[in-house]
RNA sequence: GGCCCCAUCGUUUAAUGGUUAGGACACCGGGUUUUCAUCCCGGCAAUGGGAGUUCGAUUCUCCCUGGGGUCACCA
């Protein structure tokens, strides 16, 4: 699953690297083993290709399947551990890192007293003590351990892109374990090995991991690496102001595709959420979105997640969409096209947000109407013996009707027809709206002429008197 | 709780040391209309509090308050 807090900070990186005609590249941090997902690596790359992000280096999707591209790789991870360990063992070498043997249990406990004690938890540095020999011994032993930074004395800062200077003490810092007993780099290693190995300038990410900069800080520096910048985006909300969390409810890019909002659209809402390329617009295309995005004019603090905007601009994108254009977005989504398909999505398309609710109306159409409450096919101030003489002469004129099969035709002659006659015009078009659709809501009577085609309309007009005359 | 980050309408954003503090979503009116939707017009609504700097602060500084993040052999 891809987050779209995930699909935000992506969409930034990718903004930047097109700007400055640089390389997008797409690396897997699986290095949690116990966490590793069936799938999970696909989903990720084949959404970021369903929203329009192609990795130049790293990753990519094509003809149905991960390829990798590049000559930097391997881009996942797991299999790059012999460049984490080798860069551990230079730490080790250097005294910037220990061996730790302690267990689980040691660790959990001094934590609790630690805690009881309302002190800072940290690990006690009780293996930092032990004597070449003792690591030697213990190893020889097979007794399992991790490796640990020393986090040195002194003060950490750095001047973030977004936020400015930002400093900690290192008192704070905890000996972060940086090889795992199984063997593994935690993140902490790995982001660093890897972004300095694959020439990261900038490192965006989120705002979480501001406190564990300064480690990262310190690992550049021992391990001889130019850092490099930092920009901490700010975190996407819940409405409680909490972290957008999967708890409280959808965050998943690939289940708001399938739920029928258009990849754009979702790319437009997700980047403009926490930054703005001006002032009195909402709408942006991919090519403006790169060319004016910029990591200063990010905001510092957290965006509330707002969903009905996304469905205001996902409307907003379907309009402008050429009915072909929707009908081919729609195709995969219903198991067979109706005949009139490319009508129908003309005229609905300013009444749905979703394609999941087009293609939904798409199947409505091609069932008749069959009237179980025929008292809805009576306009407000009329009655049932009304509607029926009403729809009879709709038949009768339906009939006549040779004029051009266009909505726009179609309306101005029933309407002359209307006039002449001295009729209501709610009395005729309510009545016949609803005997084409059968709802009380719906497109108008005469689009729905133009899609059925006359004679499934005067059919459909027909069961409707015959459900009036049987109702009274 | 320690440390760190943040603070303009309900939400998202704009602006400036001097503005009637602007736009968008949502909401509420009105118009068009056979319904819904669209469209058009209009409306509601914000600088968290207190000091200081200044002729003047929403803007700069400090404090408070509030919110959030983080404190793992997870990322």
């Amino acid at each position: 699953m891809l987050h779209i807090g995930g699909l935000r900070t992506a969409l930034y990186a990718y903004f930047l690297a097109k700007q400055t005609k640089g390389d997008f590249l797409l690396r897997i941090e699986d290095t949690d083993q116990s966490r590793e997902m069936e799938g999970g690596i696909e989903h990720i790359v084949r959404t970021l290709d369903r929203v329009g992000i192609v990795a130049d280096e790293g990753l990519v999707w094509r003809d149905g399947a991960i390829v990798e591209r590049g000559d930097r790789g391997p881009y996942v991870q797991s299999k790059r551990l012999a460049l984490y360990r080798a860069a551990v063992g230079m730490l080790v070498a250097q005294g910037d890192a220990y061996y730790c043997f302690c267990s689980r249990e040691r660790l959990n406990t001094i934590r609790a007293e630690q805690q009881q004690n309302k002190q800072q938890p940290k690990y006690d540095r009780r293996c930092l003590k032990l004597s070449p020999a003792d690591v030697h011994a213990q190893l020889q032993k097979g007794v399992p351990h991790v490796i640990r930074l020393r986090v040195p004395k002194g003060e950490s800062y750095w001047n973030d892109v977004i936020r400015g200077p930002v400093s900690f003490s290192n008192d704070e810092m905890d000996d972060q374990v940086l090889l795992k007993s199984d063997g593994f780099p935690t993140y902490h290693l790995a982001v660093v090995v890897d972004d300095h190995a694959m020439n990261i300038t900038t490192v965006i990410r989120g705002e979480e991991w501001i406190s564990s900069t300064p480690k990262h800080l310190m690992l550049y520096a021992m391990l001889g690496y130019k850092a490099p910048a930092f920009a901490h985006v700010p975190l996407l909300l819940n409405p409680d102001k909490t972290k957008l969390s999967k708890r409280k409810g959808d965050v998943s890019t690939e289940s708001y595709l399938n739920r029928g909002y258009l990849p754009h659209a979702l790319v437009n809402f997700v980047s403009t959420l926490g930054f703005n390329p001006r002032a009195d617009r909402e709408l942006y295309t991919m090519d403006e979105l790169i060319a004016e995005f910029h990591l200063r004019k990010v905001k510092k603090s957290g965006a509330v997640v707002n969903f009905e905007k996304l469905d205001w601009m996902n409307r907003q994108y379907i309009q402008v969409m050429s009915d072909a254009e929707l009908l081919h977005a729609v195709e995969p989504l219903v198991e067979r096209l109706p005949e009139q398909a490319e009508r129908i999505v003309h005229v609905e398309k300013e009444r749905i947000t979703t394609l999941v609710e087009l293609a939904n109306t798409l199947e409505m159409y091609s069932e008749p109407p069959t009237f179980k409450n025929p008292h809805v096919l009576v306009w407000k101030n009329s009655d049932g013996h009304d509607a029926v003489v009403m729809l009879e002469r709709c038949v009768t004129f339906l009939k006549e009707y040779h004029g051009a099969m266009q909505v726009d035709a179609i309306e101005a002659s029933m309407k002359e027809w209307i006039a002449k006659e001295g009729y209501a015009t709610g009395n005729v078009l309510w009545p016949l709206r609803v005997a084409l659709s059968g709802q009380e809501k719906s497109a108008s009577p005469f689009e729905y002429i133009y899609i059925l085609g006359v004679h499934a309309a005067i059919e459909r007009v027909q069961t409707a008197i015959q459900a009036l005359k049987c109702s009274s």
